[in-house]
DNA sequence: CACAAATTGCTTAATTACTAAACAGTATAT
DNA sequence: ATATACTGTTTAGTAATTAAGCAATTTGTG
């Protein structure tokens, strides 16, 4: 295999860990993928509205009321009253959800943090290097 | 952010890239993740049982069963007799199994080899090198 | 301005992927 | 030989999702 090919692999198999921790261990924290993900972007998007999550993950805006629905429920969002629209929704995260999502990034990063524990410093210096000039 | 988080916010972007593209492009081929994923276990795999595939995705024999119902509808896997054992099943992908699945790995290794177009020689050698690094 | 068209979120029924539990056939071990 | 474990299947139920339609609101246009 050439350069390119070992790094497509490995970029694959990069993926799979992540996607598969990721999937083995937020059962624990009682959420889905989804609504992890989903308060993720809200936390990025602090004016996101409800049809905007939809846009950002494909879903329809039927699914997105009734995720909301369940991130309510639990107490890690709170739907308001769009400041300048009526037909729209701000969606507020909670101190439980922020703490929520803070805990499980915690323990993803750790996770990725295993993967790149046999690095020197110079080599994460390095890889930083390489990795910035990702067009991601 | 220090190398180390950068790196960690990195490979969560890559992985995030991955999954999306997938999602995106596989119900184009008419299957979804986890038979593309079977279909690509069971080529490393010849000699796995239906078991083997519970057992490496983190499904139920009954799950798999159905599974392997669809793999097999479309004609993409066939149950065979196992050769030693009759209580199990040795599986059989066709050859238009192993096309369908050549063509999206093809698809995602070009979608992947985008990511890495803006390297050069030496810059793709040395990421080979740190990634071969990995502990994967 | 008036009113048609588009947007936004919600509801409901159906679909899909999955689990849990039970079953039948087969293999293993004592 | 007989109990125990393994393998795949079936069935009923659950959870996440879509499609389609509704109501309220906003936007665009004559």
């Amino acid at each position: 295999m050439n350069d390119n090919e070992v790094i497509v692999y490995k970029l694959r198999q990069i993926k799979n860990m992540l996607s598969g921790y990721l999937v083995r261990v937020l059962p624990q924290y009682g959420i889905t993928p989804i609504m992890m993900y989903t308060i993720e972007f809200l936390r990025r998007n602090a004016e996101a509205k409800a049809v905007d999550v939809a846009n950002e993950f494909g879903l329809t805006r039927g699914a997105v009321t009734q995720l909301l629905d369940k991130l309510e429920e639990q107490g890690l969002v709170i739907r308001k009253p769009h400041p300048t629209s009526r037909r729209s929704l701000q969606i507020h995260i909670t101190n439980k959800g922020n703490e929520l999502v803070d805990a499980i990034l915690n323990a993803y990063n750790q996770e990725i943090d295993k993967l790149i524990k046999p690095y020197s410093s110079d080599d994460l210096a390095l890889l930083r290097q390489l990795l910035d000039k990702l067009p991601l």
